[in-house]
DNA sequence: TATTACCCTTAATCTACATTAAGCCTATTT
DNA sequence: AAATAGGCTTAATGTAGATTAAGGGTAATA
């Protein structure tokens, strides 16, 4: 619970009372690896903080491929927003890649903190947008930027998760093929 | 100015001293066709409101193609929210397809609402989720759909739009060469 | 220790879409 | 009325990255 109070310190920073409304109604879990926390179909219930371990939020085509969203790892948050305000099916689903320790918030928990802590309501914006521009760029990245270009960026924006993740993962993030992502790694290291 | 209170009667409405600190602080300017109100390497200074007439907000790679991000028409905000918040120089443009009519409020403005008047943290964070759906929903499209199939949920997605608007933008949008564009059109009606 | 299950890599072949180039049509400018 | 500039289309050729298939490595079961 320490680490989600020290979380919001990067925003505005909780009171007593914040604190204690926002930790009072966080649920925490335990998740094993594999374990979904989301699946398609779904109605997403809740806003997920990842306290440790690893996430990743995917979509699957008609041909039966995964294509990655997101990674979600220490300190961040993760759900299906779409599914969450809207209460339809999700079309994602969300999976642990490594064993998990959550807080998860309700969605009729999360609007109570809205209602009645304004703060909420600032904190989250400035999450939400800054998870906007993540999405914002890698979209440009994704038309403007070759499979090469990508893998790059990758590497430079999350040097933690490359390590990590087995490169499946990555290959279904970046919007390519293992077998692709194999080349462009070699060709990176001999000539 | 009607048109933007009547705006946020879609969020949480505003009483009338939050309407008199919004539009005294708006600023409403002509756009012609082809006029940038955002080019890259600038910083973003405003959040932009369209009141009439239709915006492309596009980058460019290092070959000179520009790529649709989002179009934004009547009842709508267009920003770039990177540039915007972090100060950084932007990576896009934002020009006008059609002549428009805009309100803008300032970065310093929009701060100041945010400061006095909770409510608009409130109306700008459901705002700025919904425009995260859009972007989560298109860059599952693009990833997961043919060129076909993202064609076919662009018009169903943007029934004005696609007539409004000619090929080549559409085409950019969707992520294709307008050659190819021509072919699925005529894919669709003959055969 | 074997077994199962992933994961990574290489290489041959294939395909969705890009590129280039040309021709035609309609608006706008001169 | 002529000229210029976009925009749409067709068609030939080119290419980034997919698909398929196979072999080898390693970690977690049994």
């Amino acid at each position: 619970m320490e680490s989600i109070v020290r979380h919001f310190d990067k925003y505005l920073p909780l009171d007593d009372r914040e604190k204690e409304a926002l930790t009072s109604r966080l649920v925490q879990r335990q998740i094993k690896r594999k374990q979904y926390i989301l699946q398609e179909g779904d109605i997403c219930k809740y806003f997920t903080y990842v306290v440790e371990g690893c996430f990743k939020m995917y979509g699957v085509d008609n041909s039966g491929a995964e294509h990655n969203l997101t990674f979600t790892a220490e300190d961040d948050w993760i759900t299906d927003i779409d599914s969450l305000h809207k209460e339809r099916p999700s079309k994602l689903f969300i999976e642990a890649i490594e064993p998990c320790t959550i807080l998860q918030l309700s969605k009729g928990d999360l609007w109570y903190l809205y209602t009645n802590y304004p703060k909420f309501d600032r904190n989250f914006r400035v999450i939400i947008e800054d998870k906007y521009i993540e999405l914002q760029n890698r979209l440009l990245q994704t038309f403007s930027a070759t499979a090469y270009e990508r893998y790059e960026s990758f590497i430079e924006q999350y040097p933690n998760l490359a390590n990590r993740l087995p490169n499946t993962q990555i290959a279904s993030y970046l919007g390519i093929t293992p077998e692709f992502l194999s080349k462009i790694r070699n060709s990176r290291t001999h000539g």
